[in-house]
DNA sequence: CCTATAGCCTGACGGC
DNA sequence: TGCCGTCAGGCTATAG
C-alpha cells in the first residue's frame, strides 16, 4: 500500500475529511508507534486544536497543528492507512491511533503490521534532513541532473538505487519493478553501467508511472493495460507478451520481463 | 565510503 | 486440525 502514490491518496483523503475538525480526544492504543514522544505529549498537542494543512515528502506525511507550529507525521510501513467514519464501532481492525473530532466523526491510523511510526514534531525540513531523505521523487525541483546524481554510478543495482529514500524518496519495491519495465531496464544493472539514454527514459518512466499510479487512485485495478503492476502475483503474463519472471534483488521480490528488459 | 543482509512486527497461506 | 516455514508494496542497524 504505502509508496509515493498510496501516500498521496492518503494525503488527499486526510485533506477531503479530518482537515479543519476540532479535535477533541486522542487515544493511543498501541505506543510501539509512537516515537520520540509520549501519549501524553500528543494528546495535549491536539486537544482542542484541528489538522488546518498537510504535506507529503516520499512516503512521510505531514499535518500541520494549529498551536506553535507543530506537525504530526504519518508514515505507514507495509500495512498501514488512515479511515475517517462515523461509529465508534466501525473502527477498523488493527487501528492503532484514534483522533476524534467535535463533530463526532473520528480518524483512525490503522496498521496490522506496527512497522510506521507517528512523529510529534516541530520542523518538518529538520525531520527530512534527520531522516536523510532524499528529493521527493515528483518535486517539480528534482531535475534529471539531480536524478542522475541521486542515482549514482557506483556497483550498486538500479533497483536498489530507486528504492533508496536517501537517493530519492518515495520509490518502493511494487513501484521500482513498474518503472524499471517501462524503461525496458533489468533491474539488476549496475547505476554505473546505465548510458545516458537509460537514465533518461529512467526519469521519464518515474513520473509518468508514479503519475499514472495517482491519476488512477493508486488502484492497480484502474491502472493501463500496458502496466506490470496489475499482472504481479496475479497471471504473471507480460503485457508485451511472454511470462513474467521473478527474482531477489537486496532481498525484495522483484518482477520484471526478460524480453523487454535488457 | 559503499553495498548487502538480518531484524523488527503481525497475519495469511501452503505443505506435512 | 495443528504446527511450521515462508512471505508480505516498510525502515534501521550492522556486517562485509
Amino acid at each position: 500500500m504505502p509508496e509515493l502514490p498510496d501516500v498521496e491518496i492518503q494525503k488527499e483523503y486526510l485533506d477531503a475529511t479530518a482537515l479543519h475538525k476540532r479535535i477533541a480526544k486522542t487515544q493511543i492504543l498501541s505506543r510501539d508507534l509512537l516515537k520520540e514522544t509520549t501519549p501524553r505529549k500528543l494528546r495535549t498537542a491536539l486537544k482542542g486544536h484541528e489538522f488546518k494543512s498537510s504535506r507529503r515528502h516520499g512516503k512521510y506525511l505531514f499535518a500541520r497543528v494549529s498551536s506553535e507550529g507543530k506537525w504530526v507525521v504519518f508514515h505507514f510501513g507495509m500495512t498501514g492507512f488512515l479511515k475517517y467514519f462515523r461509529q465508534e464501532d466501525e473502527k477498523p481492525e488493527y487501528t492503532r491511533i484514534l483522533f476524534s473530532f467535535t463533530n463526532e466523526y473520528h480518524l483512525a491510523y490503522v496498521a496490522q503490521r506496527k512497522l510506521g511510526l507517528i512523529q510529534l514534531i516541530n520542523d518538518m525540513e529538520g525531520f527530512i534532513e534527520k531522516h536523510k531523505l532524499g528529493p521527493d521523487a515528483l518535486d517539480p525541483g528534482f531535475t534529471f541532473k539531480q536524478f542522475r546524481e541521486s542515482l549514482g554510478d557506483g556497483r550498486a543495482m538500479v533497483k536498489s538505487a530507486l528504492m533508496n529514500q536517501k537517493a530519492l524518496a518515495g520509490v518502493g519495491n511494487i513501484y521500482s519493478d513498474e518503472i524499471l519495465y517501462q524503461a525496458g531496464i533489468d533491474p539488476r544493472r549496475r547505476t554505473g553501467d546505465l548510458s545516458g539514454e537509460e537514465q533518461k527514459r529512467l526519469y521519464r518512466q518515474m513520473h509518468r508511472v508514479l503519475k499514472t499510479a495517482i491519476d488512477k487512485r493508486a488502484d492497480p485495478s484502474g491502472f493501463p493495460r500496458s502496466f506490470i503492476i496489475p499482472h504481479r502475483r496475479g497471471d504473471n503474463k507480460c503485457p508485451g507478451g511472454g511470462e513474467l519472471k521473478s527474482l531477489k534483488v537486496s532481498g525484495r521480490t522483484s518482477f520484471y520481463c526478460p524480453g523487454r528488459q535488457k
